[in-house]
DNA sequence: TAAGCAAACGGAACGACGCTCCGGAAAATA
DNA sequence: TATTTTCCGGAGCGTCGTTCCGTTTGCTTA
């Protein structure tokens, strides 16, 4: 996994300084990529922009996911550790629900095409799709099953479900100033809240 | 729009034997193969199965899109009658809202695929978006406003953004058992209701 | 019935795409 | 510098949606 900076391991060699100079270059490319066409932009447009051949792109990220998921890793890991700070910091489990899904809300539109591509069925996206769950689902199940011990919520939500509900949401909410993830995620877990 | 069995116009020319008899048999082949391989199945397959070539099916249907809308178009009709029939039949509006939006998710649920290809961004998928707003959008205008004119419901929604919000929620609901759709527009629809 | 013509057909072909493969270049090492 | 190891580039393959055009087929008219 520490596949880092440092090649502090005695047995591991490190890697040749133009492989990690394309590493990098690759995700600085793909970034600015996915912010201009979307994180469905075609391969080829990535590597153009890097400078580099068809052939460093795979070799490096061996799927597209792998490239999305390298993309992103930063944002998703303070979004997972986002989970815990809020429910200790926000008034009720309930409360921190909102604002966690408030910020997943935030990434996800905010990145063009990664909610259509999370719940893509197309093989090749199972890494994506894993490493999100990963991450975050523990987080979401945490928060869920705070909010249901503290009586605020309906019990017997699945977070799996629950998640692939929010993140289905989102779909779309760029190139459409009709609709409005927004709104309607605050409705779904509007209706999440304990009938009272 | 009346391209119906009967040319009973004087001006206008009945197709020919051959070209009606393949219409219908390409109308089945595509409705088998979205059963069977969903709703992006290649178009190749559809072709096959109705045993024309490519030019064929390009023929009668200009686009994928118009090909599906043609599939799906009865169900849809019935779709849009069923909005004000229930209306008219239940005890609130409210509660035909929440029926008729059953109906849509059963509809979209057992429909490999279509509620992703709803929402598509593809180009191409426009004809399909288009209709399926067409038809059902105006219901269900008709059923929020009737909800909201009886108090029973949040006022503000906005029609367009409820009705891709359910669609969308509707995303992936075959091939995950974990993952019901039915639940979360459940939770949506709740979450819409006036709170008290 | 036979000729002529528009309508319709079939499938090769094109461009876009994801991904693989391998000959060669470049860095590390001796 | 010579050798080895790693890495690179981009041509090429298979798939898919869609177009194009030479050929076939059903209708019409003499």
């Amino acid at each position: 996994m520490n596949d880092g900076e440092e090649g502090t391991g005695r047995t591991a060699r490190p890697k040749r300084v133009d492989a990690r100079r394309n590493e990098e270059n690759l995700l600085d490319a793909a970034a600015a990529v996915f912010v201009a066409s979307g994180v469905e932009a075609p391969v080829r447009d990535i590597a153009a922009r890097a400078g580099v051949g068809m052939g460093t792109i795979y070799r490096h990220f061996p799927t597209r996911a792998d490239l999305i998921v390298a993309v992103y890793r930063h944002q998703v890991e303070a979004l997972a550790e986002a989970g815990p700070a809020l429910l200790s910091k926000s008034a009720s489990p309930y409360a921190a629900l909102g604002q966690w899904i408030d910020l997943f809300v935030d990434f996800l539109v905010t990145k063009h095409g990664l909610a259509a591509v999370l719940q893509s069925d197309n093989a090749g996206f199972e890494t994506l799709h894993a490493y999100f769950l990963d991450r975050l689902l523990p987080v979401c199940t945490e928060l869920l099953d705070a909010a249901a011990d503290a009586g605020e919520i309906r019990s017997g939500m699945e977070s799996y479900a629950f998640l692939r509900g929010v993140g289905n949401l989102c779909i779309g909410s760029d190139h459409d100033s009709r609709y409005d993830a927004r709104r309607l995620v605050g409705l779904l877990v509007a209706g999440l809240a304990r009938p009272h």
